[in-house]
RNA sequence: GGCGAGGUAGCUCAGUUGGUUAGAGCACCGGAUUCAUAACCCGGAGGUCAGGGGUUCAACUCCCCUCCUCGCUACCA
């Protein structure tokens, strides 16, 4: 809890999955809070080991190697390689940024594995799933493709169709075939090991529900949704060939889930670290006075929360996590980011386009964070808090202090002579800072840790204004001395305390005043920097970004959009040529809907009564988004009669009802004419 | 449909265990000022706290219902 002294902090924050780029919203989400995080601990003298690396396991990256013509260690080098480069840049000072591939992370994940199983910790199970005969491998959900059953396209995937966005099972596809040889798979035996989850709900109801009620809501809210929807077995190994290899016997062609093995990386990444500074590892995870964070996002709740929890608790000698962070997700313009629809602003493009502006972003996504809900990403609101903000307000008293220092006493740091009482005034509010601003990052409050940050840098603006220097210079020189030192003091006080949020603003701002011995505790205090010590030339900390700048990254997201939109409106090409028997065997009539109803819990499907001119029948069609019960009465349209019946939600369906749908996925109908008489045959 | 998280000024958010005229920043308008990147400083306007009902002397805050957004989940022949 709160109130707990920990000695020492293992910091984590998720690992990105080593598949594609870094966007605006991976910073917003997880690595900004939970780097401004570590470099305050650090600033307060704390011992922290902040982790990070690359989530190289699993299908989708041997699916994106599979699809690009590499091998999946060309996949991972490329897109590790990137990330951890726009980490550095953007100044996400981890101790470490390791990698799932490594040799190490290798051991210590089959390791653990191996520790569980001897435990007694897993289950074996035997099921059949889907082989593929000639590669002689069983295939992932996502190996598969055939034709989808709802609106028969062709490249449907096992696990989904991407035509008509149906979540599939692959066992549904019509001509199933495997992507890796594009024979028909058979089903097949397997066994896998499963992590008993339900036996861990008294377990975890104590460590979420009681022993942590200072969770976030979204994050102990969603735990509690788990838990009480029911807890199951999870299986904790997968057939492929890419990732963990399954350290028991009887388990050759298998390998790790990559949701067991990724959490361990922060593990091994952690030993990584300590055999490279000669620390002992174990004192970081498995040390009571330990405080164990995770920094994610919302998507990893239930893995953190609830499984690596759990499987930290079945090992035993480890401690749980003390708190999970975990952010909403950031949109942009409007939008959902999508890496897919290319939607995002990619951290290796900012960094070109806006060279030297790394801190910018950093305060923008911070302000702006999605801490309690989705929140929008904007490049107005990007502009609007560059230039009101960082130069305005920020940028503009560090500029006033160094100006009027060198205007007045030749770049010197003047003497005190004495304190008036609006000196004192200021003075005091500074020294409550550090304090107010520590007490919201405890808590992992950033916006408003920020916040308070800028209410000093405008405490410093309220000081100048207040006493006016420019004026006294020219009536009570003496009284200026003072008064100019206590703007330093406020500047260097604002950027000890920037560190954490802004780190290249505050090297920049080190140059100017030299605040390199200052820690966090200094900051507040009346008399940091010597009379007499000289500071460097003023140079302005953030510049104003133009309407056109920002006209320009909009006018690239229009175009992102305007391609997109074009790429939707291709036309599916034609399915491959039938003869006429194929055709002659479907049974279309023209039919009216005599009664439409939606179908009990649900929200996709309306239960129809269809007059097809044969019988009057029962028709459940999942149209509900698309269609309102009422104006589906009376209509005429086109159904096709002798479909095998099915039911659906109890209900059973004998028929289907015949409607376009938009590449979009809106559903239109196709109406016969009115003078069409019901079960009338349309060949 | 079920579960979870949200819906408070134009925008982004605070609002502690229900208690006097609902707060902040930005944007906007007015004033003052010129040291400063037309920036700072002072002041103002702006809200039936999603909607409806209830409990209470008193509700943004508690209870019920409805609507909207996001996430997980079920259904889509």
């Amino acid at each position: 809890m709160a109130e707990k002294n920990f000695k020492r902090y293992t910091v984590t924050a998720a690992l990105p999955y080593a598949n594609g780029p870094l966007h605006i919203g991976h910073l917003a989400g997880v690595y900004v809070p939970s780097d401004i995080y570590v470099r305050y601990l650090r600033a307060v003298g704390k011992d922290v080991a902040f982790i990070g690396g690359s989530d190289e396991h699993g299908v989708a990256i041997t699916l994106k190697a599979r699809k690009e013509g590499k091998t999946p260690q060309q996949i991972i080098d490329h897109y590790h390689e990137m990330i951890k480069n726009s980490f550095e840049s953007f100044g996400i000072s981890f101790d470490i940024y390791s990698r799932t591939s490594s040799p190490q992370h290798h051991q210590t994940a089959a390791d653990y594995f191996k520790k569980l199983y001897e435990k007694g910790a897993f289950e074996a199970h035997v099921s059949e799933q889907f082989y593929d005969n000639k590669e002689h491998q069983f295939l992932a959900d996502r190996y598969i493709k055939g034709t989808c059953p709802t609106c028969s396209f062709d490249g449907a995937y096992g696990d989904q169709c991407e035509n008509c966005g149906s979540t599939l099972s692959p066992t549904e596809l019509i001509n199933p075939k495997s992507m890796l040889s594009g024979e028909v798979p058979i089903m097949k035996e397997t066994k896998h090991w499963y992590f008993p989850l339900d036996r861990y709900e008294d377990f975890l109801k104590q460590y979420i529900l009681e022993d942590h009620k200072e969770w976030k809501t979204n994050v102990s809210g969603q735990c509690k949704s788990w838990i009480d929807g029911g807890l199951k077995p999870r299986p904790m190994t997968r057939d492929l060939d890419w990732g963990i290899k399954v350290p028991v016997k009887g388990a050759e062609g298998k390998v790790l889930y990559v949701w067991f093995d990724a959490p361990i990386g922060y593990i091994s990444a952690t030993q990584e670290w300590a055999q490279a500074t000669g620390k002992n590892w174990e004192d970081y995870w498995k040390k009571e006075d330990t405080k164990l964070v995770h920094f994610i996002g919302k998507d990893n709740i239930v893995f953190h929360c609830i499984i690596f929890p759990s499987i930290l608790k079945a090992e035993g000698s480890y401690i749980l996590p003390d708190n999970v962070p975990a952010n909403e997700f950031l949109n942009l313009e409007g939008n959902k980011i999508s890496t897919s629809r290319n939607w995002a602003v990619w951290l290796h493009e900012y960094l070109i386009e806006f060279p030297e502006q790394q801190d910018v972003l950093r305060y923008v996504l911070t302000a702006n964070a999605p801490e309690t809900k989705d929140n929008d990403f904007t490049w107005k609101d990007f502009q609007i808090r560059n230039n009101s903000e960082l130069v305005a307000i920020y940028g503009n008293f560090i500029n006033r202090a160094v100006v009027l220092t060198h205007k007045f006493f030749g770049g010197k740091v003047p003497d005190i002579t004495s304190y008036e009482q609006v000196d004192l005034d200021a003075l005091a509010n500074l020294e409550i800072f550090p304090q107010r601003i520590a007490h919201s990052l405890d808590q992992f409050k950033f916006r408003e840790a920020l916040g308070y940050l800028m209410d000093l840098a405008r405490l410093g603006n309220k000081y100048l204004a207040e006493t006016e220097p420019w004026k006294l210079i020219k009536t009570t020189p003496e009284r200026v001395g003072t008064i100019m030192n206590v703007s330093l003091q406020i500047a260097a006080s604002l950027g000890v305390l920037s560190r954490p949020f802004l780190p290249f603003t505050y090297e920049k701002l080190n140059q100017m005043i030299n605040m390199d011995h200052l820690n966090w505790t200094d900051a507040g205090k009346p008399s940091n920097l010597q009379g007499g010590t000289s500071i460097g030339e003023g140079r302005l900390l953030f510049e104003k970004v133009e309407d056109d700048v920002i006209e320009k990254q909009i006018q690239k997201l229009m175009n992102t959009k305007k391609d997109n939109s074009i790429e939707e409106q291709l036309i599916a090409p034609s399915k491959p040529m039938i003869s006429y028997e194929d055709f002659s065997k479907m049974d279309l009539r023209v039919g009216q809907v005599l009664t439409a109803e939606p179908v009990l819990k649900s929200n996709k499907l309306l239960k129809f009564t269809v007059d097809t001119g044969i019988d009057k029948r029962t028709i459940v069609s999942g149209i509900a988004k698309h269609f309102t019960p009422e104006e589906m009465i009376g209509k005429k349209v086109m159904v096709l009669v002798n479909l095998a019946p099915r039911m659906i939600m109890g209900i059973e369906s004998q028929g289907m009802l015949l409607f376009a749908e938009n590449k979009e996925g809106s559903l239109k109908a196709v109406v016969p004419d009115a003078a069409a008489s019901n079960g009338a045959g349309i060949s």
